[in-house]
DNA sequence: TCATCAAATACGGTTATGCGTATTTGATTC
DNA sequence: GAATCAAATACGCATAACCGTATTTGATGA
């Protein structure tokens, strides 16, 4: 027989109604994505980060991989299946907003540009592997 | 040119990020429902059925009709599509969930049990016109 | 061992949410 | 106009969310 695993619904939608979340799982999409970037593109400080990305954490929407210095963050996909086709679905709806897109674009260039010119707190810091906006 | 209507995703998830109301969207489904038998099937009082709905409405979840003395509440496309196509899919993930489909069960029971068995709140009342399981 | 650095957590304060109980609203009927 | 009835709102309280600032963690290298 088959049984869902366990999913805490409410968890998960309260994960998603918060812009700055919204914007950070916009942000990672597809790829790993390093917090220091998520700094600097949202424009904040760092401890609010922090707590947002724990926050999708322990709703089971993203996981972490740390190397050395850096905590890289990952989109996972949710254990339970319905809740995972809601969730694609949900982030097709960002790609498509105006702020999400400014985002995206946002990291882009300041991936892409020379390290003189780009944030202290991420030069050196590992890129993202795709950075398409 | 085309422009989408303005919609607030974070209110959007929010309303979705309680337990009551995923219970409430989830008894009405197609169709449209009396507040009374709301608050016999979740069990509890009248005045948190109430803030529910208010809450959901604010969203531009549902809306009411008045008739009489009854308050009707159905669900409404969200006027974003991306979003109504998200709200469509979480429809069908809460009617897999085992306790929104033991609600339906219930408030089925209720509205086709004769009226002497019926909880005094709902004797008179409108029923819901399907009460599919 | 000590300094460094990105990330995580602690702390304190403000605001929002959810609840039960009590009261008000508003349309209807006697 | 007073009574009725479902639904909505007001009130007071407890808890959770979110924020900025300050501090701690934990792995690294001097």
């Amino acid at each position: 027989m088959r049984t869902e695993p366990s999913f805490d619904i409410e968890l998960f939608f309260a994960a998603l109604a918060d812009r700055t979340r919204l914007r950070l799982l916009n942000l990672m999409g597809e790829d790993e994505v390093c917090v220091c970037y998520f700094v600097e593109v949202i424009g904040t400080n760092q401890p609010k980060i922090s707590r947002h990305l724990a926050y999708l954490k322990k709703a089971g929407l993203v996981d972490v991989r740390r190397d050395w210095k850096w905590s890289h963050y990952r989109i996972t996909k949710p254990v339970n299946e319905r809740a995972a086709k809601v969730f694609r679905e949900i982030q097709e709806w960002l790609k498509h907003e105006p702020e999400m897109r400014a985002d995206k674009k946002v990291m882009a260039n300041m991936c892409c540009a020379p390290a003189s010119l780009q944030p202290v707190n991420i030069q050196g810091a590992p890129k993202p592997e795709r950075v398409s906006v």
